[in-house]
DNA sequence: CCTACCGATCGGTAGG
DNA sequence: CCTACCGATCGGTAGG
């Protein structure tokens, strides 16, 4: 019951401090503005957790094993090239339009961590980059895409991805699904043998 | 003398600190991390700025003026809107290319303007997002675009260009030019009538 | 979860 | 461009 409550309570502070890290930046995120917005003083903030980048890295190795597991599901099916990227893109937002806020945090705030844990991050991102990376170059192999720079074409797809949490709207008519859908028919299509 | 002395030194500390911005962020950077970098005490940065955000306030209203004024030039030339798009995109990407530092400053550290200069930031920033959005438009209108979501498209156009100082080698072999070429094709082939 | 408090550091000013 | 310094605030700890 006592673990119980701790871990409630852990994950509020770590929910709270995602929306005043997204809004204000890390750095400029104080441990009292955090603990004003729980209603509780800054000191009592270490009774759930060890320090203020212990949450900055439960937010982004969380997300990132997220995107990570969404795209082991994709990367082994035996669907086409093109499928494999509108599922991993889907995948994507998938996971992101469920913590639209931990997903920016994921983006924006994540250079703030320190050594070893930003080495980690940034090899865990650049594998996932990779992972895409490479189902375009299994497209163009196969004739399926056009010889495009991949490097670019990686790196269009990711910053987009990326960028949706600060102009999503998840209230709006589209949802998660369709935009996926759309920015995979308009990738896709620009890369695509025609 | 005096005068141009002034500026000379005021410009190497607006440098200096859009370095120093880019790679530790606008509120993890001290005035004291600034004076260091360049060999004098913080205090005497006083003389040559009046503040540590008039600093980021230069930096990211130079660049928005820049980038409007190389839309300005293709806006009202008479091309056909893929034309008009792709020189947009090289527009941007030059300008980028010329200071990659204060390009990432601009993208990454605006946020931490105060108002009424956010304001004023982000009314310039969708302005100039809405004039590409309105090429975009106008080729959609005249059959020469699909009928695609156009701030889905802005958006993905957007945030590709403004990632691009993340990764971007200036000194590899592709010049800004092919890159933007690149990406024009790659977006414009992907949201163009078959 | 609180009160009381720590040393360190912050942006900036006074006065030269 | 410097020394000397200001009040405010920082992340975090001790002890309950």
């Amino acid at each position: 019951m006592v673990e119980v409550e701790n871990l409630s309570r852990k994950e509020q502070v770590i929910r709270a401090a995602a929306a005043l890290f997204q809004k204000n930046g890390y750095s400029a995120t104080s441990m009292r503005d955090l603990a004003h917005a729980l209603g509780i003083e800054a000191a009592s903030l270490y009774s759930h957790i060890k320090s203020k980048e212990e949450i900055l890295q439960s937010l982004c190795f969380d997300m990132a094993a997220q995107f990570r597991a969404s795209l082991d599901k994709v990367e082994n099916s035996d669907i086409s090239y093109s499928q494999k990227l509108r599922q991993g893109i889907l995948g994507h937002i998938e996971v992101m339009a469920q913590d639209l806020t931990a997903s920016a945090v994921f983006m924006n705030e994540h250079r703030y961590l320190s050594q070893p844990y930003l080495r980690d991050f940034l090899l865990l991102r650049i594998n996932y980059i990779n992972r895409f990376k490479k189902i375009i170059e299994g497209g163009i192999a196969s004739g399926e895409f056009q010889n495009i720079d991949t490097k670019l074409a990686v790196m269009t797809l990711f910053s987009s991805l990326n960028w949706m949490p600060n102009w999503f709207d998840p209230t709006g008519l589209t949802n998660p699904k369709d935009v996926g859908n759309q920015l995979a028919d308009m990738l896709i299509g620009g890369i695509k043998t025609k």
